[in-house]
DNA sequence: TATTGTTATACTCTATAACTATA
DNA sequence: TATAGTTATAGAGTATAACAATA
C-alpha cells in the first residue's frame, strides 16, 4: 500500500485532467457504452438488444423494406442483417415476404405482434432516455443531436 | 424492380423523419462507429487501436499506475487488461513492474519507446478529430463536450 | 455482369467466473 | 477475508469473402 498512496499523494490520478478528456472520440464512447448498458436494461432481460430494436423500428415504420435497404439504412453489412432478422422472425414479430417481379428479394412485413411490441419497446426506449438525460435540457439534447448528426454527415465518405 | 419501386414513389424511407433518428442512443452509436473506424484509419495498419491507445495514454500520464486502477479510469474490467497491457509490453511501450510493499501489485511503467510513440500517436488523433469534425466550430465542439460528460456524469449509478 | 440474400469465418471488445499469490 | 493480476470462456457486434439464385 505504500507505494500506492505516495503516488497518488504525488499526483492525483486526476483523469479529468487526461489527454483522453480532450479527445471527443473517447468521450462519445464512454457516453455510448452507458446508454447501451442502460437500453438492455431497461428493455429486460430476453427483450431485444438496441440494434434488434433498430431493425424492428425500421420494418414497422417502412414495411415492405428489403434487407439490403435496411442495412443501408442501419449502416451494416447485409451479412450482419441476418440473424436480426431471423430472431425477429423467430418472434413473429415480422415476415419475410416475396417480392412480385423480383424472386431475389425479401421484403420484412411487420405482423402485429411485432407492431405492439415495437410500441411497448418505443414508450420504454424514450422512458430510459428521458431518465438518463435528466441532467441536460430539452434545448441541450436538441443540440446534442444536431451536433451528433453533423458527426454523421460525412459518413461513407 | 417494379415492388421496389413502387414502393420508393409511396413513402420516400426518409430514414431521417424515423423514430429512430429522435433517439440519443442511436445518433450516439452511429457517431461513434464513424469516430472509430476513422481512428483506426488515421493511426494506420498494425497501429494502436482506440482502447490501446487510450491505455497507453494513461500510462504515459500517470506512470506507476496499477493495472487495477487503470482499468476503473477506462472504466473496464481488470480482465480486460490484460492483452491491451500484453500488447503494449510486446512493443516496449510500457513494462510491467514490480512495486515495493505489497506484491500484488504490477505498476506499469511507459518506456522511451512508448512515450515517443504516444507523442506520436496523439498528433495524428488530433488531426483525425480536427479533420473528422471540420462541419463542427470550436464552440460546438466544447458544447458537445459538455453534453456528453454530463451524460457520462451517471456512470455507474 | 450485377444484385439479393445467405453462409462460413474471423476479429474486436467486453463480461463473468474461477484461479494464484499475496495481503 | 479481500485484493491484484491472470486465465478460460462466452457473447455481442461487426466485417470480408464466397456462394446460389435471380436479374
Amino acid at each position: 500500500m505504500v507505494a500506492r498512496q505516495k503516488r497518488n499523494s504525488d499526483d492525483l490520478l486526476d483523469i479529468d485532467s487526461s489527454d483522453l478528456e480532450d479527445f471527443v472520440g473517447y468521450s462519445l464512447k464512454r457516453a455510448y457504452m452507458i446508454l447501451q448498458e442502460d437500453f438492455r436494461a431497461a428493455l429486460g432481460e430476453g427483450s431485444m438488444s438496441p440494434r434488434v430494436f433498430s431493425a424492428l423500428s425500421l420494418v414497422v415504420q417502412f414495411p415492405n423494406i428489403t434487407q439490403s435497404e435496411l442495412a443501408r439504412m442501419l449502416g451494416i453489412e447485409r451479412s450482419g442483417l441476418v440473424a436480426m432478422v431471423d430472431e425477429l422472425e423467430a418472434k413473429k414479430f415480422i415476415k419475410r415476404a416475396p417480392v412480385p417481379g423480383d424472386r431475389r428479394v425479401q421484403a420484412l412485413v411487420p405482423l402485429a405482434a411485432g407492431q405492439s411490441a415495437y410500441a411497448d419497446a418505443l414508450v420504454k426506449v424514450k422512458e430510459h432516455e428521458a431518465v438518463l438525460l435528466k441532467h441536460i435540457t430539452a434545448e441541450e439534447r436538441r443540440m446534442l443531436m444536431t451536433l451528433l448528426k453533423k458527426i454523421r454527415q460525412d459518413e461513407g465518405l
